[in-house]
DNA sequence: ATTTGAAATGTAATATTATAACAAGCCCCA
DNA sequence: TGGGGCTTGTTATAATATTACATTTCAAAT
């Protein structure tokens, strides 16, 4: 199994893991893991491209989990705060994270072809960031780091 | 005179400074730097906050150049298109490109509390995610590098 | 067991950001 | 002088996101 990339993978069990993971997470960090949260997770991990609110929202109402907005938007706050998934900027899309529970700064290699997301390792980037930063006295907090372009495949 | 980051450079001569270059360039590139788009980036260029596109619709809409949301979008997109401004996807608004005419991938570090926005040299960032790329066979065509935090007037 | 307070949910309404579509004007230039 | 491409004007609507408030849930403390 390969989580990261835009390479194969055993999928069923890549999303089994990846709940599982966070499940076991939350339990430990006192967060609620709702329905409706784990839910949404599910339906992130589905598929390997960044989904918009409302690509969420129609599944949620055709499950009957939900119908308004808010329910989307409520549980994709959750796991985003929580590191368990990430908001693709560019697209105004979300993503679920790969590496769940590791606080990481993200990075994302987006095509703009297929809208499938990578996520990469975006220390480096935000390394190279620190130093201008400092120069100017800025502390960062958080760093957002999309790349668009082809994927493999559809080069 | 420093046109970089959140220290206070003479704004007026920034302002001139930009234009100028800018309308040259387009000249020289056979290019409409039009009424609207030259409004458009004296705007930008008067804040060094990124605005949103109704912000600039309503100045646009005081002065009687137009009152409706493509009118900005236009010209915003013009800008953009020509690497005269860019787009900070993190707030969805804009802002004027300090370095107008040279191509370069640009990195902004955004004051969470004061919206100002500071253009960082962002090619290390770049070269950081390059190696990540090959790695997977993606090729970059853009990328975008977005830092929050606190600017030091802020901190 | 009962209280209670924080967190989560349901729902309506609305705010914000962005684009589609098409008609009309302008300007270079062949 | 009349094409052809770019730019503008305008209406309408799409897509994304939040506010506000009533209600429910649930676990922890009494």
């Amino acid at each position: 199994m390969d989580t990261i990339g835009f390479s194969k993978h055993d999928h069923t069990v890549c999303i089994e893991d990846c709940v599982a993971t966070i499940e076991a997470h939350c339990a430990e960090a006192g967060l609620q893991f709702t329905p409706t949260r784990r839910r949404v997770l599910e339906i992130l991990l589905d598929q390997h491209k960044a989904l918009g609110a409302y690509d969420i929202l129609e599944v949620l109402r055709s499950e009957g989990l939900g119908s308004q907005p808010p329910v989307a938007y409520r549980a994709l706050d959750f796991l985003v705060a929580n590191g368990f998934a990430h908001k693709i900027e560019h697209l105004n899309a979300f993503i679920a994270c790969c590496r769940p529970g590791q606080t990481h700064t993200a990075a994302f290699l987006i095509c703009r072809m297929c809208k499938a997301v990578a996520e990469a390792p975006s220390t480096p980037a935000r390394i190279a960031l620190e130093g201008s930063a400092e120069a100017v006295g800025f502390s960062i907090e958080a760093t957002v780091v999309e790349a668009t372009g082809l994927c493999p495949n559809c080069a």
